[in-house]
RNA sequence: GUCGCUAUAGCUCAGCUGGAUAGAGCGACCGCCUCCUAAGCGGUAGGCCGGAGGUUCAAAUCCUCUUAGCGACGCCA
């Protein structure tokens, strides 16, 4: 199904073209001017200086020809020389008649479905999440949600750090407290425990002390990293502790994550590509792509074009040993043997900019992929506190997801006390409106910039939040079931009928912005127009809500019609928050 | 030092593939519940789009310079 814009642009192309006129100028926006029209075409004005006329004169055939087309309420020219459209109402209702019968509401799926390795939550093993884990997870989850819509086949990777040098200082710290474990017997050769020698909660504490520990005390740092360079070449007990840490870590990973509706289809970690490596570097020597310098082994990826100084990507360290890039390479290689993907994002705070820059260009030169595979670099800003810094506690520390959702989520509830609503029920929704205060927060500011994160205002539940949306979808359906109750639910065939309001025909228009919205927020990594188009169709609907009374309409015709409109705004609303992650609950 | 990002109302943000009077929300002020959820709706006030040049019939939007903030810049991830 088309856009609205694309059949008027073709329709005011035609008109162009038969006035003798080239079909690019027929090209239609929306209109900057609402209180004069819907859309407009400001083609008249670009094509004056090929045609030497003045643009009006040629607004006014191209506006002429096209008096008496039932599309059009009305199009006229306008000095300089705009074309002013507006759309008639037997159009528009059309046009929500076909959306309601199409797939996706009209959006459509693509017709060339690709294969997307989506890599986001950017969590490590041992270190619970906190709020800086926040952007990657949400905005990588609509990004997948979104592709999926469209008819991609998407696999979300959360791509575990369990590879560094965390896991050295938490097996050196364990030695230091519990020398005494079996793990430390190099002697040992049976089987190790099942049960992990900690708890989440133990880990929690264990990292932190190690890491802050190591900083003051060179000898311990260098056990740690000793302590990680045995790990990764294959010590037993070493071996055991890491699945240990992992196995605890990652049952503790899903909770949250399931928690923020975040959901992964893959939980790889670092340590599955290192498998990659060997032959991977062999090959870049072989090839002739990597050579040493300065002692480590480097791919030059500069290229001539360069404004700037572009660092060679290194593959290994002088000593030997791998680094960050040389997983991320593998883990290229492994994708591409694994799922031979047409395109891989990745969502990642965007201060990594240029070190994926270097990555991209060093798996392009090699050639781990074939030139036409995509790769997206989603960079996200950081979210700042109140105070224009990176977030932190009030005591200066960071604040756990964990903790930040049931914060809010309690928050809501002390705002729900005087609901009439069981206990179970303000539960849930506390729980559904706490997690879309927080993620529609985040979602609707673009993802490359930083943001301030005011849980005050997020919670505030007034304006363009998600509680606000939420609200508007909760009345929508809970008119449908008053409507169901007294036996007025319309035919399924119901046809939407041309609007007599306004604030109808607001409402029409701005539902009519789904295909293009779903579009360019995949199209764009933008999530954000997706929370721009749910306010804007929000809005428009309380609106018209607040002006009719739906039920009470007496004319039979027009209340079925503006029940089946309410519906199709009620499930397209809903469509659009379960692409952001997020759910209404029945009441709130 | 080099490169990048950001700068729009008191606050938080849209708009940036150039178009007509720059939009929201919050906060402030004034109104609206015998009526499908008032977590709603209506209204008022609030701007030299960081600054200066340029390109264009037309610039918040494109180019150059400049100021301020943030960030990145081979053996961390």
């Amino acid at each position: 199904m088309k856009t609205i814009i694309e059949l008027l642009q073709e329709e005011v192309s035609q008109a162009f073209a038969k006035a003798g006129y080239e079909e690019r100028y027929g090209k239609v926006s929306l209109s900057n001017r609402p209180d004069l029209c819907q859309y407009q075409c400001n083609g008249a004005l670009a094509a004056a200086k090929q045609y030497h006329k003045p643009p009006i004169q040629m607004a006014n055939e191209v506006a002429g020809l096209l008096q008496g087309s039932d599309t059009f309420q009305e199009i006229t020219a306008q000095p300089p020389g705009f074309i002013n459209i507006t759309v008639s109402n037997t159009f528009l209702a059309d046009y929500m008649n076909q959306m309601a019968e199409s797939e996706n509401f009209g959006c459509g799926k693509t017709e060339h479905p690709k294969t997307i390795v989506i890599d986001f939550g950017g969590a490590n093993v041992a270190k619970p999440l906190h709020v800086g884990h926040l952007r990657s997870a949400i905005i990588g989850e609509s990004i997948k949600r979104t592709a999926r819509y469209l008819g991609h086949k998407v696999i979300g990777d959360v791509h575990l750090g369990d590879w560094g040098l965390q896991i050295g200082l938490i097996i050196t710290e364990l030695r230091h407290r519990q020398p005494d474990l079996v793990y430390f017997d190099e002697s040992y050769t049976g089987e190790y425990p099942q049960e992990p020698p900690f708890t989440m909660a133990d880990l929690e504490e264990i990292y932190p002390y190690a890491s802050g520990y190591s900083k003051e005390n060179p000898e311990y740092k260098e056990e740690a990293q000793t302590a990680t360079a045995q790990l990764q070449s294959g010590n037993r007990g070493y071996l055991a502790l890491w699945q240990h840490i992992i196995n605890v870590s990652v049952a503790d990973l899903r909770k949250i994550y399931s928690r923020l509706n975040v959901e992964f289809d893959l939980w790889k970690k670092e340590s599955d590509a290192q498998p990659y490596i060997p032959d991977m570097v062999a090959y870049m020597k072989e090839e002739g792509y990597a050579h040493l310098d300065d002692g480590a082994l480097v791919v030059d990826v500069k290229e001539e074009t360069d404004a700037k100084e572009i660092p060679p990507c290194m593959i290994l360290k002088s000593n030997g040993a791998t680094l960050y890039n040389t997983t991320d390479l593998a883990t290229i290689v492994e994708r591409k043997k694994l799922f031979d993907p047409d395109t891989i994002i990745y969502v990642v705070d965007k201060r990594q900019s240029l070190y994926f820059e270097q990555i991209f260009r060093c798996a392009r030169k090699t050639k781990l992929l074939d030139q036409e595979v995509e790769l997206i670099f989603v960079g996200f800003g950081t979210m700042n506190g109140k105070d224009g810094k990176p977030f932190k506690t009030r005591d200066g520390g960071v604040l756990r997801l964990e903790h930040l959702l049931q914060d809010v989520t309690e928050q809501v509830q002390e705002k729900m006390a005087d609901r009439q609503m069981d206990e179970e029920a303000v539960k849930t929704a506390a729980a559904q409106i706490g997690l879309a205060a927080i993620k529609y927060g985040d979602l609707s500011n673009q993802a490359s910039k930083d943001y301030v994160f005011d849980v005050e205002r997020f919670t505030s539940f007034e304006g363009n939040t998600g509680p606000y949306i939420l609200y508007t979808i909760v009345r929508i359906k809970s008119l449908l079931a008053k409507v169901k109750e007294q036996n007025m639910m319309p035919a399924q065939d119901q046809r939407i009928l041309p609007g007599e309001s306004g604030t109808e025909t607001e409402v029409m228009l701005a539902l009519s912005k789904w295909k293009e919205t779903v579009e360019a927020a995949y199209q764009e990594q933008a999530p954000h127009k997706l929370c721009q188009f749910v306010y804007e169709l929000s809005d428009a609907y309380n609106k018209f809500y607040h002006e009719n009374k739906i039920i009470g309409q007496e004319e039979a015709d027009i209340r079925a019609s503006w029940i089946r409109l309410s519906r199709l705004t009620g499930d397209v609303l809903e469509t659009a928050m379960d692409l952001l992650g997020l759910e209404a609950p029945e009441r709130m």
